[in-house]
DNA sequence: ATATACTTGCTAGACGACAAGCAAGTCATC
DNA sequence: GATGACTTGCTTGTCGTCTAGCAAGTATAT
């Protein structure tokens, strides 16, 4: 009868921990993020994360790895669809590109560890198994759509790259070098120009490279 | 006679403390650089920084300060060398987009603490008064040069900040997401290769927005 | 010329503020 | 009442800052 003071749930506990860990990691990084924080943020005393997870690195540890779960379901639901479409490939290309764009848009906090990552020399993780394959099958169909070289290196893995480039960049410098060189990237109607730009130059990528002949 | 056990001179420590600082704070970022480590790398003890730079975040703000000025010469000169050439606009772009690349390549410190400080919200700088005058002057030689619509967010705002990403993005993220999309960017033919696509890339974009009639 | 006053580069010890991890304790739920 | 969820107290270590002090130079006076 007696209202209990705070229902015990220890799965709801750790993902509340787990939540407010990946927001404060991703908006302070790690060094400057304590447990006391996370504890804080998630509604449970300075001791909860670190006796669920051991430690600050395992938690840490933990947020990437759900993060890079939730990616690679996005990325496979994305593919498939992409492929099971049937549509000419250059239509093909403009939706994954428009769907790679509004998922970064969306996944912030994914967007702003990574980059965390990519920072921290050698990284946490001793090489992203999870993500290399990710990137390894979106080359391949990029490759096999557009009828590109697919090695390393090639035209395909270039394109790759620069889609990504165009993609997450003005995310991470929405707040510095985008308005620093002229373009906004606070409304959606920014967004969905910047967005509109970026399909319209890998578009043209792609016809140029098939135009004009590539250098020798 | 005596050799000196270390040559006093104000000039050369401060500068000594400085580069550490740069590099310490590039490689690890401001959390995890602590200033017996800034010492250490310069070569005194742990308490000059602090006496020379009043305190960790000061020092850190000289860091940034001299990179900065450092930077916009930089862009200075290379504006002008572009401007007084009397190329063709293509050939100016493609140059230009050249030298930015490889001005990047040359500035790894730099990279990595503007990536470092676009990560830190609200940066530390209330807002940078240096780098968006380069930026909007970068952006209204691109507009004249290329005939494109100068307001914010417009065309030219748009490709130059897609320059900057396709140039800048792979630097960073060298270790992480460029492998893992299969392309290469530890050796100089694979910079140069990167450098090329990446020229290609805006040149054909280019094209493309010139000939198709851009959207309705 | 030499001694003395004074400045300045630089070091090292001390102190306070946290933070991470551990251990003991408390409380709910089966 | 036992197991597990969760908290609180404590230890240990590190970092930034302050400050006292040494050493090396400079200026001044004798």
């Amino acid at each position: 009868m007696t209202a209990p003071e705070r229902e015990r749930n220890p799965a709801r506990t750790r993902e509340a921990i787990l939540d407010a860990a990946e927001r404060l990691f991703a908006e302070q990084g790690y060094e400057a993020t304590s447990l006391s924080q996370v504890g804080q943020e998630a509604g449970v005393s300075r001791g909860t994360p670190g006796y669920f997870y051991g430690s600050k690195a395992e938690l840490y540890r933990a947020v990437l790895e759900r993060c890079f779960t939730e990616v690679r379901q996005a990325v496979q639901v994305g593919r498939e669809r992409a492929l099971a479409s049937g549509e000419a490939p250059e239509i093909v290309l403009e939706g994954a590109v428009s769907d790679y764009f509004d998922f970064l848009v969306g996944c912030p906090n994914f967007v702003r560890l990574i980059e965390r990552e990519a920072l921290t020399a050698a990284g946490v993780l001793p090489d992203a198994p999870a993500e290399i394959q990710v990137g390894r099958e979106a080359l391949a169909a990029l490759a096999v759509e557009l009828g590109l070289d697919p090695s390393p290196s090639g035209d395909a893995a270039q394109l790759l790259l620069s889609i990504v480039a165009l993609c997450w960049f003005p995310l991470v410098h929405a707040g510095t070098i985008a308005p620093a060189v002229g373009v906004e990237m606070n409304s959606p109607a920014a967004l969905a120009q910047r967005k509109r730009h970026v399909v319209d130059l890998v578009l043209y990528g792609v016809h140029g490279r098939a135009a004009m002949a590539p250098r020798a």
